[in-house]
This record gives C-alpha cells, structure tokens and sequence, in this order.
RNA sequence: GGGCGCAUAGCUCAGUGGUAGAGCACUCGCCUUACAAGCGAGGGGUCACUGGUUCGAACCCAGUUGCGCCCA
C-alpha cells in the first residue's frame, strides 16, 4: 500500500499545471537529444512559422501532431529532436516594418536600404517570434538549444553556398522572361505566390485592320492592345488564312503588325484570333518568342501606361476604359460582354492584382532537380500520407515552371552574384572575397524567401559543415505539414534536398523519409475560417479556458490524414470533460490505494475483471501503436478516449470498487478478499500507468501531473512507452491478451446492461436497492461474478418477504426482482413488445437470406451458420417474450 | 477548360462485400460515497439519385445531380 497518498483536488484546474510543467521539462533538458546517444534518432524539423506571425489554430494543430510523434518516439526510447525556428518571411515582414515607417510618413527609401534592413532586424528581435513563446503555452516538446532562424549566419552561408553550387552547375540563370510582378510590392513572385480567383471583367472583342484585312480579336484587358505586335491564328483554320503572313493596322497607334500562325491558339475560342503582347502577357511571350516579335513595354512597375499617347501617365486600370473609349469612337468595338467572369491572379501577400512583366530575373532550372524530387517518391525513399496526395505532388514537380527566385526586396538573402565594370558576373560563395577594383556592384536583390525554406531540413543541422548533427538526424524522419504547402515548401525542400545532400547516397540525401499531410482546421459547420466570416479560433483563448490538453485533444481527434478539421468550442468542453475523467479516475485509484510499478501477481491471483482490463489494454496498445504509424490521429484518440472513459472508467473502475472497499463478496475468508484486494491495487495502478503513457503525447499536461501522482516517477516524458520501443531498448513487458476473460466480461456487460434497461423502463431509482434472485447463474461463465453484478445493479439479497414481480433474462441468467411498489405492467408490456418487434425483424431477415437456395450455396458457410444461429436466437426469443407477455396481468383495456 | 475528391443521424465525421457507428446536440430518470465537466436508459439514418456486377452493395463499376479543392 502506498505510504504517501496524493490529494487531489475533484476538478483538474489545467492553468496550475501547465506552465509549471512545462518550464520544468525543459530545465530537466528532456527536449535536448545528445547526438552521441547510441539510440536511433528520430527528427522532425518544424515547418518554420514566420516571424510576423502569431500562434494561430492551423499552428494548433500542425504542432499537436508533430508533438505527439516526437513525444511517442522519445518513450519509445529513439534520441527525438524536434527542431523549432522562425522563417524571415520576406515580402510579409517587409510589408510589416514599412507599414510602421509609414505611420511616421517614411518609406523605405527614405531610410536607405542598410538602415531599414537594420530596422526589420529590430523589430526581429523586439516582436518577431511571439509564437515561439506561445508554442511553449502548447507543450510542444522543440529542442530550444537548437532553435534557428532563416537569416541566421549559419543558414545565411547554407544558402550562400547552395547558391554557388547551382550556378556553377548551371541550375541557376538570370533571364529576360515575363513574370508575375505585384505592382504595389514592386517585386516579383513566383507562380505559386499568385492565387487565382474568378473576377468580374469585361471581354471586349476588337477589330484591327480594316477591309478585307480586317481580323476582330477579342481581350478582357483592352490597354493591353497598345503593346501588341501581333495577330496570331491557328494555322489550319481556313478564315483567316489569306492574311497570314500580311501585316494589319493596329488601331489607336498606326503601327502595323502582322498575322502570323501558331498553333497553340484555339480556333474554337472567340473569333479563332488572339492579339499578341508578349511584353504583357506570359502565353504571348511565348508566341512572340516562337515568330521573333518584338516586345512593346507599354506599362511601368506600378502599372502606369509608359507608352507615348494620350493614355501615358494613367493608370492600367484608369486606362482601360481610356482605351475602350477611344476605340468605340473609332467604331471599332465589335461587341462588349460584362460582366465577364475570367481568373484573374492575385499577390498572395497584398492581393493586388498581378500583372505579367517582361523583366531580368535569376531562375532556378528545375528540370533535372524536379525530376529527382519526383523519382524520390516514385521509387518509395519517400513516401507520402495520405498516399492519394502523391497525385499532387506528381502533377506538379513533373510539370513545374522554372523558379523565379530573385525578389526586388531589401529584406531576404541578397544575391550573392557580383557585376564588373566590363559586364563580368561573378558568383561568389560564403568565402570567397568580393572582387577587388572600382565600378563592381552587388545584385541588388534577395532571394525568395522559399528558397532558404527549401533548406531548412540540413541547414538548420549545421549544413554545409560535415556537423554532427547533421550526420546524426538527417535525413528528418516525418515532415509534417498542411496540404496547402506541398508546393511551395515540400517539393522544394525535395529538390534541394536531394541535390545538396547528394553525397550521402540515395537512400541518405532526402530531406525526410515520410510526409504526413493534414488539413485546414474549419469551424462545426466545416466552414473555412476567416477574420472577415468572424469564425476564428484563438487557440490561447481555448489554452486559458479549457486548457492546452483539451485543446490539443480536439485537434488531433479531428486528424484524419490529409483531411481538414472542424472544430467548436462545444467540442473542446468535451475534450476537457475527458481531461477531467482521467483526472478523477486517478483520483479514485490513489484514494484506493493502487500501486504502479509493482510486478502483477500470476493470473490465478488475478480477479476475472483485472485480466480482463490489462487483456484490453494490451490490444488497445498493439492499436495504438499501428494507428501511429500510419498517422491515424483521430483514431488513435478515438481508440484511446473509448478505452479511457466506457472500458476503464465505467466498467473496470465500477468492477474494481467492491474488491477495494472490502465488500464482504459471497465466497471465501475475509484474507482472500484482502489479497484480491492487493491485487486490483496492483492491477489498478500498472493499468492508469500504462494508460497515461499511452496518453501522453497528445495530452502532455494532465498526463504529467497524473502519472507522478500515481507512480511516484520523475516524468512521463521520459518514461517508457508501452508498445514498439526502438531497437535495442528495452520496453516494459508485455501484456497478454486473455480471450476467456475477454468473453466472460463482455457477458457481464450484456447482463448487466440488460437489467439496467429493466430498472430504467419500471422507473428504480438507480440508487435503489432492490432484492433480487439470479436464477441459474451457477450454471453460467458468470457463476464466480454474482458479487460484481449485484454491487453494479445494486441487487441485494432476497430477505423472508422476498416476492419476484419482475424478471429479466439474458446471459443464460433469470433475474427475478423484487420491485417494492409491484410491476409497472404497462411499461414491461411496451418493452416486451418492443423486444418482440426486434426479434421478429431478425428472424424475417434470417429467414429471408436462408430461403434463397443461391445464397446457401454460394455463400461462405461461416456466415450461412451465422445466420441460422441468428435465426435460431431469435426463434428463441420470440417464444419466450410471447410467452411473457401472456403472462402479463391484462391492462386496463 | 484540365485534374482530384466528397455526398452516411440535427451538426461534424468514421466506416474499402455479410444485421449502419462515434463525438456533440436531443428525450427520460438520477447529486448511486472518483467525477453533475458526472451516472444510467432511450429516440433518431430507404448511407444523394439511376442503373449494373454479386448469393449479398454505404462499400465495387457506369452514368446523373449537387458541393469542395488544386491547376490553367
């Protein structure tokens, strides 16, 4: 018996915990994995928050999944490093301090690029990285002594150095090419960095040329037509052949352009013509490359019309309908349909409409790096969770563009590419001196912030250095991210992956050997969140209301793979409630006295219920562990939860309350009940044990406090998790399963359940003692059990009065019942007739099936059996509930 | 326009050939000495529609309708 007993207060107060623990776990260095340690390494690299961000419930959830693998694999005895840090964020951080210069009426320029950039450090170190403080609210278990930042001077020469290495290789290229530009953050983005929504525009069809060289074209951006130096049609269509080949008169400006034929315009769509602006428009730059056009800049970085005219100086949006205007005028609109609903590109971090610039740009070539991070997946070194993912990641490394990667920003990584006085390019790496002698300047721009993303599994290890680090937990074992970032982080780190940790082999260069993918977290009704719709959740909010534990629960009970997460705060009550289960199921067993940590007495010792709880947990762990493995969150908290609450809870807990208080039981000496008390303690306390370990990773807080309360331990974190163990650890020892336990209980539950059914419908109080005769129990499984069935039904013993007005039957057991104030015949009729209802239905269906000679036939004969035995039962139960029924008083009719 | 996915209880979702499940919500009864953030009992679904395969279909196939996502 335990000397010291723990009180605990009857309500888990999360608040008193959670910071405590926390700050003791990471003094106690738990996080902090030592390279040296002989264990096999488990890493996973957080997918870097950016620094302007706050912790917000998509974080939540991405970090409760990670915490739990990372917490399972270090009491599975694996040296677990999870490794946190911020991303610099480019544009969205340079947006942020611009912003607060312009409070004060400065623009960047006014403070010159080396005094900003030293003012978005300050701001770094002042208010960047409030998430990293949150996630500490959050219990995630991240390695602090190894916290790194995407410009840090170790990730600065990471991308230094890979920079150096592509362009040697050739992988890098500066280039005139037409790009996405946002004209109010006056830099270029990347494809993925444009997000396209349906706009309402107009389509405005044109006519250029006049007579019978006249070809009508129609556009949804008409100033465009200013820069056009071309009109191309499909080369088979017949309409427009006689003009190929001769030059039209481009309206509005007296040029002359010609037709020429290309057959990647679509001859179904619209008038079969399209007008060509390759300084404008991706598609058209294309066709001007193919016929050697030229291109026409007509518009500045702001999207102010450059061309000399009467439409210089406007805006592209005030020159539009300019243009129109001066185009009706010349009768030359052929048609005008608006509103016309046509995608239209968005920058993802301002939502200004994109416009396609022709400008001089670094590219990566992805070809051959894309094709690596495809054959990674293909050829199962990596693989990808949910499988159906893969079809994605598929479609867009095997057709991706090149990367446009310099950005016209002050805040990044800048260039590392040197231009002479007489045109020399020189690229330099980490240490290599900048060239000597006047007139050589520095690219003026950085580096897209993805790009040093894309290193972040090796670079954050110590990469280019041969660290050891870097030898130990790279390749990261899962990364663990949203769907939505698959491109623009997950495929990148692929690529760069596999080319800069190429030396350590095929199976040794990917960035992490399994993806796990979720989703978005949305609100109950499966909407997506919004500030605008109002239907946030502030994770701390439910942190400081229902706890970190409750709140982690209710994300991660949500966690199909790949699949998004509805939540609500009706929810987190519940997750809390089940916080609060655990909190007073322990309470009980350390008022009872349980033990943990003790060896179990042999299985004669044991009470039928006792191996049948540690036969279930064994099964329950084997369970949890497969779960894991396939990252099957919401099951592994299903599992868990319905073990927790309906097996341990309210069956085993109820079983176990006789043999603690001592009830004298029908059988034996008063020392055999104290032994079969001693062993439930036992039993009592290695179950919570083992049961709270299972929980841990996803509930950190509440799972501490309970399991020193229970074990006297120094910390679940540590301790050793009761299933899979990591080779050459040893794990605690195995549970058996216990068949006959198994079925001997599951009939217990069906008996008593039945008779509850009984005392609900007549209306007994549950707290009601009533006398009672278990007819032919002896004859049952359940002989050795009447004690537990009486103390669960509250049946006591029949005295001299004893006079059966009710009865129940199931399990092969006739319970005859006493009930004071006589039967309440009219409820036992509905529930007879009910019963009769269903066994009739069964036996229509059994009877149905087994009529029909082909299935007798055709189908396994395990399941004809099945059904003749349903059929059987329910032949039974019709004769025996008509007979009761008849033997019913007749109503009052 | 191309591709992918989804449609199951009031809501959110599990359920890949053999009697439809969970959480929350709902109804009834209980402060039964761990927990009212609790206990016990209960109600509720022609599994979107149409056809096919099969002894048997929520599940496999085809089509229809509606919704969502990704890409252009």
């Amino acid at each position: 018996m335990t000397s010291e007993r723990v009180q605990l207060p009857a309500q888990y107060s999360p608040g008193e915990v959670e910071s405590r623990r926390y700050e003791a776990w990471v003094a106690a260095g738990y996080f902090t994995p030592d390279p040296a340690n002989p264990a096999p390494a488990f890493t996973i690299v957080i997918p870097p928050p950016n620094v302007t961000g706050s912790l917000h419930i998509g974080h939540a959830l991405d970090h409760t999944l990670i915490d739990a693998l990372v917490r399972r694999r270090r009491m599975q005895g694996y040296k677990a490093l999870w490794l946190p840090g911020m991303d610099h964020a480019g544009i969205a951080t340079q947006n942020v301090v611009e912003r607060e210069l312009a409070r004060d009426g400065l623009s960047r320029h006014d403070l010159g690029r080396e005094a900003f950039v030293e003012r978005v450090w300050q701001w770094k170190t002042e208010s960047g990285g409030r998430i990293l403080g949150q996630m500490r609210r959050l219990g995630d278990s991240v390695d602090w002594t190894r916290e790194r930042f995407t410009m840090d001077a170790g990730l600065s020469r990471a991308v230094q150095t890979i920079f150096k290495r592509l362009y040697d290789d050739g992988l890098i290229y500066r280039a005139q090419r037409i790009i996405n530009w946002c004209p109010r953050c006056l830099t270029a983005l990347s494809d993925i960095e444009v997000d396209h929504t349906d706009d309402e525009g107009e389509l405005v069809s044109i006519r250029y040329g006049d007579g019978d060289d006249q070809i009508v074209v129609a556009t949804t951006r008409v100033e465009t037509m200013l820069g056009d130096t071309a009109v191309a049609v499909h080369p088979d269509d017949p309409r427009y052949a006689h003009l190929v080949g001769r030059e039209i008169e481009l309206p509005l400006t007296g040029r002359q352009i010609p037709v020429v034929a290309d057959p990647h315009v679509d001859p179904e769509f619209g008038t079969g013509a399209v007008k060509v602006t390759p300084a404008h428009d991706p598609n058209d730059f294309e066709i001007g490359r193919r016929h050697g056009l030229p291109s026409v800049v007509i518009m500045d970085e702001r999207g102010v019309i450059t061309a000399p005219g009467p439409f210089q100086g406007l805006d592209r949006f005030e020159a539009r309908p300019a243009v129109l205007a001066a185009l009706r005028a010349e009768r030359r609109v052929v048609s005008e349909r608006r509103p016309y609903l046509h995608a239209v590109g968005h920058c993802s971090r301002c939502g200004t409409t994109v416009e396609p610039r022709l400008s001089l740009q670094w590219f990566v070539k992805v070809a051959p790096l894309a094709k690596a991070a495809g054959d990674a997946v293909r050829d199962g070194r990596v693989r990808i969770y949910p499988q159906e993912m893969a079809a994605r990641y598929f479609d867009w490394v095997d057709d991706m563009h090149d990367w446009c990667i310099s950005r016209q920003l002050w805040w990044g990584h800048r260039i590392p590419v040197w231009y002479g006085p007489g045109g020399q390019v020189v690229c330099l790496g980490p240490d290599d001196e900048p060239p000597a002698g006047d007139g050589w300047e520095r690219d003026a721009d950085v580096l897209d912030t993805w790009f040093s993303s894309a290193l972040w599994p090796f670079s954050t290890l110590g990469w280019p250095e041969d660290t050891a680090d870097l030898r130990t937990f790279y390749p990261t074992s899962v990364l663990v991210t949203g769907y939505d970032i698959l491109f623009f982080w997950v495929a990148r780190m692929m690529m760069f992956g596999l080319y800069a940790m190429a030396p350590a082999g095929p199976e040794g260069s990917v960035p992490f050997r399994q993806v796990a993918l979720h989703g978005l977290v949305r609100d109950q009704f499966g909407k997506k969140m919004s500030k605008t719709r109002g239907n946030t959740v502030d994770p701390l909010d439910w942190i400081d209301r229902f706890g970190a534990d409750a709140t982690r629960f209710t994300l991660a009970r949500g966690a199909t793979p790949g699949g998004d997460v509805a939540v609500s705060e009706e929810w987190v009550a519940g997750a809390r409630n089940f916080c609060n289960k655990l909190w007073n199921a322990a309470r009980f067993a350390l008022l009872n006295g349980a033990v943990a940590g003790r060896p179990l007495p042999s299985d004669s010792e044991l009470a039928t219920a006792d191996r049948w709880i540690l036969s279930r947990l064994a099964e329950v762990t084997a369970e949890v562990d497969e779960l894991y493995e396939q990252f099957e969150f919401a099951k592994i908290c299903d599992v868990l939860y319905h073990f927790a609450w309906d097996e341990f809870c309210d069956w085993y807990l109820e079983l176990a309350k006789p043999v603690l208080t001592n009830v004298p039981s029908s059988t034996g000496p008063a020392g055999q009940d104290e032994a079969a008390a001693q062993a439930t303690r036992c039993v009592l306390g290695e179950a919570l044990d083992r049961l709270l370990r299972l929980l841990h990773p996803v509930l950190p807080f509440v799972t501490e406090e309970l399991w020193i309360a229970v074990t006297g331990g120094e910390s679940v974190v540590m301790a050793r998790w009761p299933g899979e163990v990591a080779e050459g650890v040893c794990g605690l020892p195995r549970l058996a399963v216990d068949t006959g336990a198994e079925a001997e209980i599951t009939s217990l539950m069906r008996l008593v359940t039945e008779v509850r059914r009984f005392r609900s419908d007549q209306g007994l109080r549950p707290g009601q003692q009533v006398p009672a005769v278990l007819a032919g129990i002896g004859e049952t499984r359940l002989a050795r059990h009447e004690a537990r069935i009486r103390s669960l039904l509250r049946l006591t013993e029949p005295g001299d009065r004893f006079v059966p007005t009710g009865s129940v039957q199931a399990e092969g057991v006739v319970v005859e019942l006493d009930t004071a104030a006589g039967l309440d015949v009219e409820a036992e009729r509905k529930r007879l007739t009910k019963d009769l209802a269903t066994a009739r239905a069964d036996i229509e269906a059994a009877e149905r099936k087994l009529a029909s000679s082909s299935f007798v036939e055709r189908a396994p004969a395990q399941i004809v059996a099945k059904n003749r035995e349903r059929l059987a039962a329910a032949q039974g139960e019709v004769r025996r509930l008509t007979e009761r029924l008849a033997a019913l008083p007749s109503g009052p009719s």
